[in-house]
DNA sequence: CCAATATATCAATATTTCTTGAAATATGGA
DNA sequence: TCCATATTTCAAGAAATATTGATATATTGG
């Protein structure tokens, strides 16, 4: 991940209503979503939220797959892993205590 | 950590400027760094660096102390903390797979 | 092949955002 | 108190972005 991948990343969940749509595939996991069925949970017009996932999906944060004449979507664990990664590199100049405490948060109770 | 905290966080990183402050900042650690260090460092003019450390330090990315004339800035691994948590919420949706990885990656080798 | 369904693309408008020059505020020292 | 230094605030112009209606593309079933 370099500078301008990441800044397409952050700018992408930046906003309304991809940020409910990154969050809602996050929640779906592996079993994503169809394109259609993110536009109607979301309560967002068709082609405006085919322009969204095209922002997502170029930044690396969500990916899909067709199956027939649908287009699943999914969160990009692997993409979020690279945003963070970027984001906290030489976070450990001299002082582990300031930046562990990031990581341990978000350990979820799986 | 709300919606709204959180696409304020992600659109401050979002931005050349703002996300090189911010890296910058997590590599100074307690050290911090004074407002004109910052611009100097990253050849941005004193005023339009005062605007983009605002931006952050408003949505909780970094934080300020005055030392007489001087006013050091931090990053704010709190922020950070609460922002991937936000992101990352109810990602265990039965396949704790998925999003176990996204933190092995950060694990820094501190 | 044709119609229906699912999704993407295009062009235009309204909104938001970034940078900058100028001026203001705050602090410390003479 | 007065000046120099460090930083912030303000207003305006230029650039980027989101949404929308209309249209195009892709896939399936009859």
């Amino acid at each position: 991940m370099d500078k301008s991948n990441a800044i397409e990343a952050l700018h992408a969940l930046a906003q309304d209503t991809r940020l409910d749509v990154f969050r809602l595939l996050v929640k779906q996991g592996a079993e994503g979503m169809a394109a259609g069925d993110i536009a109607e949970a979301l309560g967002v017009r068709q082609n405006t939220m085919s322009a969204n996932l095209s922002v997502l999906a170029k930044a690396g944060m969500v990916r899909s797959e067709r199956e027939g004449r649908v287009i699943r979507y999914f969160a990009n664990f692997d993409g979020m892993r690279s945003l963070l990664a970027f984001l906290m590199e030489d976070c450990c100049g001299g002082n582990p205590e300031l930046c562990k405490p990031v990581l341990d948060e978000i350990v979820c109770a799986c």
